[in-house]
DNA sequence: ACAGTATATTCCAAAAACGGAATATACTGC
DNA sequence: GCAGTATATTCCGTTTTTGGAATATACTGT
């Protein structure tokens, strides 16, 4: 793993939004999709794109494709998200909502019509 | 300074090589050059592009160009440069490797037949 | 088999990045 | 002004990245 491998992947807000929700605990991508209100098509793209960087995995569920990080996580990776996180500039702020969102988000899972069902994360987490 | 300008320029090992070099102190071209080994024209580019991107900026000395960081460093660069620096991968060995060829390099400039000398050096850290 | 849902891929064009060769610019010393 | 040195820019082709529209694939439930 190149340290511009990870450089490229962080050149990109989306991304890094991405990897910052990801990286709290696997999501799948119409969950991603809600959370960075970004089109189908765009959302995918920049998944495969991580995933040619060796950065995500996925796992078919179903319909749903569960992304999740690629173990072990680099350290140059989780430290850069990290300073990320703590900062106050906007892409903070950002981030810091995106996992308010998230965290929203998945308690809603236990509504009976959620569409990916909160039971795929659960099994994901204990496999 | 968005995050993703200073991603932008870490994705290239040369580009990292050259912040690395420069941040410890002011170095001409002429002496970047020669310690990453890289023809003049790709040099040249690479510098004007960390220049565009806001992280370096230059003074002309007579003949010669002296890049330094633009002040002040944003965090994240220097986080980054420190955590690679510090590693044991290649990139780190790498950086390492260059740190001590520059401090080499810049002994050698007593001598009196060196192209850009030291007084330049000297010059621009009392200014 | 069929309709629907979730996701990926292909096709296309635009923009950005990259690198080399040649040339231009800015300066020095004579 | 002229020759030489250091650095930047322009020209040009190649590769990478980006994004949308349309289409394909994989799966589910009936």
């Amino acid at each position: 793993m190149e340290a511009s491998e990870i450089y490229k992947a962080l050149a990109d807000i989306q991304r890094v939004r991405l990897l910052n929700l990801i990286e709290a605990s696997p999501l799948c991508v119409c969950h991603l999709q809600t959370l960075l209100n970004a089109p189908q098509v765009k959302m995918s793209k920049q998944l495969a794109y991580l995933k040619t960087l060796g950065l995500v995995e996925s796992e078919r569920r179903g319909n749903w494709m569960i992304y999740r990080m690629a173990q072990p996580v680099p350290s140059l990776l989780a430290s850069n998200l990290q300073h990320l996180r703590d900062g106050k500039d906007r892409t903070g702020r950002q981030l810091q909502a995106d996992t308010s969102a998230r965290t929203q988000l998945l308690k809603q899972l236990t509504a009976p019509k959620s569409a990916c069902p909160e039971i795929l994360y659960k099994a994901l987490c204990n496999s």
